[in-house]
DNA sequence: GACAGTGAAATTTTT
DNA sequence: TTTCACTGTC
């Protein structure tokens, strides 16, 4: 093991990365660039800190940024070391959650308070907004986000900066003021009311400080200010602080991170060391390179030099294509090609600038058969039916919870109408003995409602206290039974089906044709099944499956299910939903890391990943960049492209349509400014440059309106004699002829099979790929 | 309170 | 093109 000084696990490492490990005594601040190894360096801090230096694994607080990362990262770590699975990883929000749990009084909270995601955000602000329109409603939600994301509150005048309208400072007030005396916490409130009860709370500063000897912060870069605060106050002179980033890869500034906080770390921590990591692992050369000159053109950033240790390679491809199903068919066949000659899907990504862009891809991909899985799309718990049952389960540990109440009071429909609600809240607001519990005040008010609405809040107490009861209860209790038809299942729910999962679902379905019954298996699912079914939703999704066709009650039961593992009580219940809360991925639901599959994913979701083969898609001016970047914007977009071209190991492709349906119209693209700033040599490029690119690409910002106006692709110039096409019947095949005709040019095509067309290029064109230019 | 018919809006990116 | 909120009818 222990060979020439320095333990094996330390061997390995590179002269910077072993300098960034054995790093002590002073703030450390590492800059390290895409593929640089820098999860490497964190884990094998934490081992070594463990092992080498004998701290506690509990006093070691690592923070990053996705679920997935501190995920990841804990199991990086307790390879090396197993007492490492001791220290503490998580994100930031559920640390905050995880602090917030233990100090709720302190903060004034319910002590099984629940987490506004921005749906129920936006709905507690409507009720303060009455009569606003939803838009509006969800911009001032988004702009209370981002005022917590920069530590500001309703009184504080650098409120400005986020919204000009006088209004909004009471807006705000307004939703604070609520939302306490509801008793739950949104997002922001996560980082922004820990940083309050430290500052309010020196005993507990002090008792939490002495308990992190060690604070870690992965994706630094991506911290916003109110981060910043949190990880001021958790340290005192004698925590050792280490954050690492890289200012190139910061892409969340719309969401209030701030590139500021990476580069004024070293005041902020006086005697900041600093170490740079620009040794990259993943990429060969020209990606490298490719994506360099990209973000090179930044002004706002520290520099530096990645360095490919890989070495030289195939050049990326630029690929011109006619629209996008032509691109998505270009990616299938890519693919497929590939894994014809033994390659993985899972060796593949499919970028994208906007989660909209996926479904052309899914289309073509169900249709060849190739399978795939959507990163970051799976909307599950943002079903009705799913957050129907979780506004039940929250109401049921918090029953002042107006935004849950709202939304199940009368669903399924019990009678219970607007004035009665109204009548139930104003109660509740008004009731000395419960300030603002809702079941209390259904008491109250029972014999002022109508016979119709009385027996209507009736049924729903039932149901309340029935899953109560269900939690309280230890095990063998009633069997609890969720009924559940399945007919035949199109696929008309929405868009979470990867073809695996459609294979499975209908082969399944075949087996039970006839209603069925599927039973809750223990633990908190036998709350969760006892509310559906007294609730009435069950019956009411049941019924309504049938007619649409939907799976919403099989969703339930998936939900039922998640829910099994955790214990049936309230504490059970709590950890449920606030696990549900802060990570949506379903990592574990869908563990199959095994599973080869291509990923379809947003290149903001491609943080922290790799691929050996990725295709950056629909690379055009409007789409990426948006249309509406300038500015800051537009260098905040050139590091998405510096993270999306990054993730690749061996093989990078652009694709770049000439036109694009948007909105249901069709409309011509031009190229990305960003092509243009790659040295057109260091790519290799397939079908042909759109006439006038290079002149009018050049005009980055001011760059005249994709959509109307633009002139459709010259014909004439565009196929030529000799260029080799692609199509999807015939194969490929080499144009022979291109004539004039009153329709426009005629092409003559003969295909390798021996076949031969002739078609108008205006018409028929676009079902040809073009492969390579004469 | 359910439902069909309408007209307008929609696409950032996420913990 | 699709989706969603709003309106008027039953």
């Amino acid at each position: 093991m222990q060979s020439a000084g320095l333990p094996d696990y330390l061997e390995i490492l590179n002269p910077e990365q072993k300098q960034a490990v054995l790093h002590t005594g002073k703030p450390l601040l590492i800059l390290a660039g895409a593929g640089s190894g820098k999860t490497r360096v964190i884990t094998t801090k934490i081992a070594w800190l463990i092992r080498e230096k004998g701290v506690d694994p509990r006093s070691i607080l690592a923070v990053t940024f996705t679920n997935k990362a501190a995920r990841e990262m804990a199991e990086r770590a307790a390879a090396i070391d197993g007492r490492a699975a001791d220290a503490m990883l998580r994100t930031f929000h559920s640390f905050g959650a995880w602090f917030l749990r233990r100090n709720a009084v302190l903060a004034g909270l319910a002590p099984g308070f629940v987490i506004y995601d921005d749906d129920d955000t936006a709905s507690l602000l409507s009720t303060i907004m009455e009569g606003v329109p939803r838009a509006e409603v969800r911009a001032a939600a988004r702009n209370i986000s981002r005022a917590k994301d920069y530590f500001l509150s309703p009184d504080d005048p650098a409120l400005d900066r986020i919204s000009y309208s006088k209004q909004f400072n009471n807006i705000y007030r307004d939703y604070e003021n609520k939302l306490a005396a509801i008793g739950n916490v949104d997002f922001g409130d996560l980082i922004k009311k820990p940083v309050e009860i430290l500052r309010n709370n020196p005993d507990v500063a002090q008792r939490i400080r002495g308990r992190f000897r060690v604070i870690l912060v992965d994706e630094y870069q991506d911290a916003n200010v109110a981060q910043f605060e949190l990880l001021k106050e958790l340290c005192d002179s004698q925590t050792y602080v280490c954050v690492v980033g890289d200012d190139d890869q910061s892409i969340y500034r719309f969401r209030g991170a701030e590139v500021r906080n990476i580069l004024q770390f070293p005041d902020r921590f006086p005697g900041t060391d600093i170490i740079r990591l620009e040794r990259n692992y993943r990429s060969i050369e020209p990606i490298l390179e490719a994506a360099s000159s990209v973000v090179d053109k930044n002004k706002n950033r520290l520099g530096k030099k990645l360095r490919s240790e890989r070495g030289p390679g195939k050049k990326p491809v630029l690929a011109f294509l006619a629209d996008q199903d032509e691109e998505a068919g270009y990616c299938a066949d890519l693919i497929e090609t590939l894994v014809k000659k033994g390659n993985k899907y899972s060796d593949w990504a499919v970028l994208y600038r906007t989660n909209a862009q996926s479904l052309g891809f899914e289309t073509e991909f169900l249709h060849r058969r190739i399978p795939y899985k959507v990163v970051g799309s799976l909307k599950f718990y943002e079903r009705e039916e799913i957050k129907d049952i979780l506004a039940m389960l929250a109401f049921l540990v918090n029953p002042r919870d107006e935004v849950a109440f709202r939304r199940v009071i009368n669903k399924p429909s019990r009678g219970v109408g607007p004035s009665s609600v109204e009548r139930i809240i104003d109660a509740a607001a008004s009731n000395p003995e419960a300030p603002g519990d809702l079941e209390a005040a259904i008491g109250l008010v029972k014999k002022e409602l109508s016979a119709k609405a009385g027996a209507g809040t009736a049924q729903f107490l039932k149901a309340v206290k029935a899953g109560r009861a269900a939690l309280n209860q230890p095990d063998q209790s009633e069997q609890t039974v969720l009924t559940v038809q399945s007919e035949q299942s199109e696929q008309s729910d929405q868009s979470d089906q990867s073809a695996a999962h459609q294979d499975a679902a209908s082969a399944k379905n075949q087996e039970d044709r006839k209603r069925e019954s599927l039973r809750s298996a223990e633990g908190l699912s036998r709350c969760v099944v006892t509310l559906a079914n007294q609730s009435g939703l069950a019956d009411y999704h049941l019924s309504h499956d049938e007619i649409a066709g939907n799976q919403r009650l099989n969703n339930l039961q998936e939900l039922a299910n998640a829910s099994s593992i955790y214990p049936a009580s309230i504490d059970g219940l709590l950890e449920f939903l606030e696990h549900i809360e802060l990570d949506r991925s379903m990592e574990e639901n869908s563990d199959n890391g095994s599973l080869d599959t291509v990923t379809l994913i947003t290149i903001h979701n491609t943080k922290g990943l790799e691929f050996r083969r990725v295709i950056m898609t629909g690379v055009e001016q409007g789409v990426f960049p948006r249309e509406d970047k300038s500015g800051d914007e537009l260098e905040e977009e050139r590091r998405l492209f510096y993270v999306g071209a990054t993730r690749a190991m061996d093989e990078l492709y652009f694709s770049c349509c000439r036109m694009r349906r948007m909105y249901g119209r069709t409309g011509a693209m031009y190229p990305s400014v960003f092509l243009n700033e790659i040295d057109r040599k260091a790519l290799r490029v397939i079908g042909k440059e759109p006439p006038g690119f290079t002149k009018s690409a050049k005009s980055a910002e001011g760059f005249p309106r994709t959509q109307n106006r633009a002139s459709p692709p010259d014909n004439d110039q565009y196929w030529r004699k000799g260029d080799t096409v692609y199509h999807d019947d015939y194969g490929y095949g080499e144009v022979r002829e291109v004539r004039d005709s009153e329709d426009g040019p005629v092409v003559r095509v003969s295909f390798q099979n021996g076949g031969e067309v002739r078609f108008l290029a205006d018409h028929q064109g676009r079902n040809f790929t073009r492969i390579r230019d004469n």
